[in-house]
DNA sequence: TAGTCATTTTCAAATAATTTAAAACTTAAA
DNA sequence: TTTAAGTTTTAAATTATTTGAAAATGACTA
């Protein structure tokens, strides 16, 4: 029972998938085009989208490269190309599987739940560990070194993204985005105080927290 | 760099995919029937499975079952058969992808890495190399022999924009425009002091930037 | 509803690092 | 050998980040 967005021109396919994925007890949003899409993907909580290559406007290798800096969600590129450059060239945007046309509906049922099943075992998943961190999703408490730390709303946000986002850098703009939500209309700095907040109560382990100084910041697992 | 294990009976294409994988920079371990394969994935700590179906023992199938209930890391399937029910039975035994022979390698490890980067969000996709030069855009770290190096912003910026024109010869104008901006309307010899600063950095790849009087700079993979 | 407290955001000074430019030095080509 | 071009060094200029403190916001309680 996720929120499915199906962003596909052709109304006929689009039809075909979102029986398909209402049978299996999916809510679906649709999009005829590109800009469509993004706008939708902005102002919903959309779990997974499914994604035609070739709509108006926009195509899906660019919506699938600006989705991914505004969310995490997984992302099937569905296209009647079955050309290997292609496929390499969605994975290289942040897809998460390729289908081609013609495609069985079955099929692409199963890779949804796949996914799913994926993801939401990354956000249910008991604990997140990095080097002596530990943050615990669900009862929003974070160990460092095995102690307690308090942290904040924003704070415990940023750190668990860092978690499960590690090994990549990330622009303020991108963690504003991400973290704060794409409206958030204040100072890039922001995103400053609070690393420096973060960094500080993590003790020794803020510096797993590395500046990449015109980039952004990245979390990576001190090696001891 | 993950741990993958590949559980395949037939030498020639297991040899294919660990090479394509050892290449990726991640390391395999190896399994030649079901039982094998299950001995393994008991005792080490592995990040992800390429399972084959047709198996001595134990069968692909069952495997994936027998899996599931002792870890969550995700398995691609590989099989000669393209039946529609074989896959549907695939992801029912809990599998994440499918993939049917004959299969394009680089296909596969863009699975492997779109896979990872959801289940760990290890991101070492797209790393671009040359040589003993491994270039990590998304981490924005540079590995050069196996050992990481700090580069600044425009260090990288030059670096990276040389691996992926490799062999094409650019002046200092041309860089300039590409790299720091048209409107850049600074000194030429801006450049040499970054080539400079590279080369140091690169150590004994530094030679891998060649000079070309009177034309500008190229960068070539030394034949070792 | 006003007051209090914790959190978040903004700002500006201080600090740190990078980038640039200019001059001195080396090497390669004519 | 002379000249042109590339490299290195050094220091100045520029740009970014960190920090500490104050202002704004928001949630909770009396």
């Amino acid at each position: 029972m996720a929120k499915v967005l199906v962003a596909e021109d052709e109304e006929r396919i689009r039809n075909i998938v979102v029986d398909y994925l209402l049978k299996d007890g999916h809510k679906c949003l649709t999009a005829e085009d590109g800009v469509d899409a993004l706008t939708i993907l902005k102002n919903n909580p959309v779990d997974i989208m499914i994604l035609d290559i070739m709509m108006p406007h926009i195509d899906g290798f660019s919506v699938c490269k600006i989705a991914r800096e505004m969310s995490n969600i997984p992302i099937i590129i569905l296209t009647a190309k079955n050309d290997e450059v292609d496929k390499l060239k969605g994975y290289r945007f942040g897809a998460d599987d390729y289908m081609t046309k013609p495609f069985s509906p079955k099929v692409l049922s199963a890779k949804v739940q796949a996914l799913l099943r994926r993801a939401h075992s990354i956000t249910l998943q008991n604990a997140v560990k990095a080097g002596k961190i530990a943050l615990m999703p669900t009862a929003r408490t974070v160990f460092v070194d095995g102690m307690k730390i308090e942290l904040t709303h924003k704070e415990f946000e940023l750190l668990y993204f860092f978690m499960i986002n590690q090994e990549q850098v990330f622009s303020r703009e991108q963690l504003l985005n991400r973290i704060w939500g794409y409206d958030f209309g204040g100072n890039t700095r922001t995103v400053d105080t609070h690393i420096k907040t973060l960094r500080q109560k993590l003790g020794t382990e803020g510096s797993s927290i590395v500046t990449l100084i015109r980039s952004g910041y990245k979390f990576e697992v001190k090696n001891e």
